[in-house]
DNA sequence: GCGCTGTCCGATCATTTGATCGAAAGATGA
DNA sequence: TCATCTTTCGATCAAATGATCGGACAGCGC
């Protein structure tokens, strides 16, 4: 008989009276036989040696490892993944709501005033949706991407809007569509002071909430017409794969540098260097984008949904070790 | 979306962050933006629900749940299963020695005087060599069995003197054969000095460990030749199926009344139930044996092999679903 | 509308756990 | 055989955990 084998005996042993028999360790001790310590060092070679085995029966478990390795790899301060839902139609988008509207509620929560600001998209708009009502008159919300059309039109339903409805806080939305019609015209929308108010606000803002954008045919920038169809033929063709706030940025995430990105008017992403800046988006189609966002560092906390995050772990261990 | 469900969900996150990721309550409990006590309610919620599982990857594992049932069903002190072993030729008889040895090594250790018995039988004496050697003057050790065959023979290496050789303690053996030739032998016997003043010792003795003898043609009992075939007849028929010290008793622990049991030399049963009575058996054969001295209530310690113990486990469990 | 009851939540305290340190026992080599 | 080195063990303390209690809030009846 081993003499290591039999110290293994005994550590399953005090393992299994620990976790399955929920004993305290000095009734294990007794029970051995040995010291206090003497079980603490039992437990720590079973669980060193692989003989004690987690598992935590829920849909949500499979969640938790894909946020926690996201969260270590790109160094995040928070991820939270939204299960998958194969019942419902679509996919779960609803539960990558309820999620982000957590992350946004602990923010609210708080009583002295605090200033936000939310980027576009379907995502950030169904996360304030998600939102319960909540009186916190103290709080600011900025927009940090235009709510103007190329056409002139305002979304009165910006996230903006019915966050700051839902709060009473007060909104501050940037008068600015998210693309220029020219360099120019950029420059003479920030020279604005309306403008560069907001900017002042946005710049106290805690944390930013912003969408993920892909750049392809179906990308809600070229679907809304702020850029036309040659110039996605050329930020395809630069490389660019995802936006943040209309910025657009290759698949390590680099900004891209072409004629669209030269016409945005959104802040620069080097602000939110000192933010929380939290992307929101979810859905296989979008994890190319959440990757080269997560890639190029931007972000400081994602909530996804399992599709994305099973994408981005996946793609991003492909790529490790084939480097 | 349920709220049931979804503090189940919140639950199942803290469970995993608390038993995959490893993370402290304060710890969860910044993440999930919950109090700490919260994080308790939710990790007591989890385990309760069963979404926790934890296995212990080890054959301990198996002999761990089988000993606590025995111990927990029968309310003895404790109960030490040892592993069946394919590999080996016996079984792992071996192993149940040496877990005996360890529960025997237990009291040995002590350094203020201390008084033992011992049974006969294989599981006794493979007890006793297993031991290593220890240096303990100061115990004494007492046979609660004859070492005498009936054809005046002793045994050299009956267990207790083998215990004395290696502790240097001291021994006394009861001058007697198990089962008397005939109730005037057996009264004759016990009216000795000798004898007596052996028993004496022997109440003091602060545990005893004894073998379970089965009633069937491979009774040592018969084998050795203490009882005849007829007389095996007899008890089998009076429903004996197990006996301890030479005891015989039924399937329920009842002591059997008949020619045989009334020539029993060894000290009443009776006497044990102000001492610690340690059984050691294993083998499937001796089951029903070992069954009929735990229902009987006889003992307070048991040794067993994984067998035995799925055997009484199974019995047992059957038995009480049918009545 | 007001009071009542049940339930949930968070502060506090006792218990349990994990880690560090000094001491003793055993192994190894001179 | 002795000295020394390594390893192991048990005492002590800080951290983490579990449990109890008081208080607040929501729901419900009057």
């Amino acid at each position: 008989m081993d003499k290591f084998e039999q110290r293994l005996d005994q550590a399953a042993r005090a393992a299994w009276l620990s976790y399955v028999g929920g004993r305290t360790q000095d009734e294990i001790a007794s029970q051995l036989g040995v010291s206090r310590p003497g079980v603490q060092r039992l437990l720590a070679l079973a669980r060193q040696e692989g003989l004690v085995k987690v598992r935590v029966d829920h849909p949500i478990a499979n969640c938790m490892a894909l946020a926690e390795a996201i969260r270590d790899h790109f160094g995040l301060e928070f991820c939270d993944v939204a299960p998958a839902d194969a019942e419902a139609s679509d996919g779960g988008a609803r539960y990558l709501a309820v999620a982000a509207a957590e992350r946004l509620a602990r923010y609210l929560d708080r009583s002295e005033p605090l200033t936000l600001s939310l980027g576009t998209g379907r995502s950030v708009r169904a996360m304030v949706e998600a939102l319960s009502r909540i009186d916190r008159p103290q709080h600011r919300f900025v927009s940090l991407v235009g709510n103007v059309a190329r056409d002139g039109s305002a979304n009165r339903y910006d996230g903006v809007m019915i966050l700051a409805d839902k709060t009473g806080g007060e909104r501050y939305l940037l008068p600015a569509p998210v693309v220029a019609g020219s360099v120019a015209e950029k420059e003479a929308l920030r020279e604005q002071a309306l403008f560069q108010a907001i900017v002042a606000v946005a710049r106290q803002a805690e944390a930013a909430f912003v969408g993920v954008g892909r750049i392809d045919r179906q990308a809600t920038l070229f679907q809304d017409h702020f850029i036309s169809e040659a110039e996605l033929e050329e930020l395809i063709s630069g490389g660019a794969v995802g936006e943040l706030l209309g910025w657009p940025m290759d698949a390590w995430g680099e900004l891209v540098d072409c004629s669209t990105s030269r016409r945005v008017t959104s802040l620069p992403l080097e602000m939110f260097r000192e933010q929380t800046l939290v992307a929101l988006a979810g859905g296989r189609d979008k994890g190319p984008a959440i990757l080269a966002a997560l890639r190029g560092g931007w972000l400081k906390g994602l909530v996804t949904d399992e599709h994305a995050a099973r994408y981005i772990v996946d793609t991003e261990m492909a790529t490790r070790q084939s480097a």
